[in-house]
DNA sequence: ATGACTCCCTACGGGAGA
């Protein structure tokens, strides 16, 4: 069972290429962050159409996260815990049964908290504290679950090309590193550090002065994995063939594939 | 480096992103 991640950067700009990376990749569940899109406007028909079900958590202009799922979805939870005055859509949460059970999944858009020393930093910080508040809460249930999504966290400095110039970033502070390391440490396993030692591994290429091409990437989107889910990893990939389309999201998807039968 | 790109909006310039 194949289960995916994508920060698409607007479903609107990018409805043709999710829909290509559907048919060549065809995972079993798409979690997708920035659809930047009510729910309402949400091209859930053509997913639909492509024999997926369907299930949104936006807002207007930006943010915004969409779990699509070939099982049903079960018990949708939308919105991380933790602050009913929090009003970005940045989480969503549900279930699928399979034949050896079911496995729970929060598909999440951690806020990236430039510029240091504003509010967006602390509100970063205390998202991420919730993070770890809600993980703890699942992984005492004991039953498979997963948090996948773009974490705007470089972990390590292998994780970027050129890890010099994101130390005054949000990303790479290590208030930011160290709250991602307490998640993990919770007895999560970080899928793709898990799977590869392939140097240069990244998930993100900015659009500017030529990044791509230069392969000045960053690793920012992860999966983790619960004990229980951890048990059932057979492998993990990054598509970064997607970058290199026409109009593509800076980011590119990443997935892990389960024993589900 | 207050840069560069890209996407969004009751839009034609500014906010947000990373």
């Amino acid at each position: 069972m194949k289960i995916a991640t994508w920060n698409i950067n607007g479903v609107k700009a990018r409805v043709e290429a999710v829909e290509e990376w559907l048919k060549e990749a065809s995972p079993d569940i798409a979690c997708f962050q920035e659809i930047k899109s009510v729910d309402e406007g949400f091209p859930r028909e053509i997913f639909e159409g492509l024999g997926y079900n369907v299930e949104t958590h936006g807002q207007k202009g930006f943010n915004g996260v969409a779990i699509l799922s070939k099982l049903p979805l079960e018990d949708v939870q939308r919105g991380l815990p933790g602050d009913d005055s929090d009003e970005q859509a940045r989480y969503i949460e549900a279930t699928v049964s399979t034949p050896k059970g079911a496995i729970r999944f929060g598909c999440l858009y951690l806020p990236n908290g430039n510029p240091l020393g504003t509010e967006k930093f602390s509100y970063k910080l205390g998202w991420m504290n919730r993070l770890i508040a809600h993980a703890e809460k699942r992984l005492a249930e004991e039953t498979p679950f997963l948090l996948l999504g773009d974490f705007n966290v470089i972990p390590d400095p292998v994780d970027a090309a050129k890890p010099e110039s994101w130390v005054d970033d949000a990303l790479f502070q290590p208030e930011s590193r160290q709250a991602f390391r307490a998640l993990v440490n919770l007895g999560m396993t970080e899928t793709v550090r898990a799977c590869t030692e392939a140097p240069e591994t990244y998930t993100f290429w900015d659009y500017q002065a030529g990044a791509w091409q230069k392969n000045n990437g960053i690793r920012i989107d992860h999966i983790l994995l619960s004990p229980q889910a951890t048990d059932r990893l057979n492998g993990c990939g990054i598509d970064k063939y997607v970058r290199g389309w026409e109009k593509p999201s800076d980011h590119v998807p990443v997935w892990v594939d389960l024993a589900a039968a």
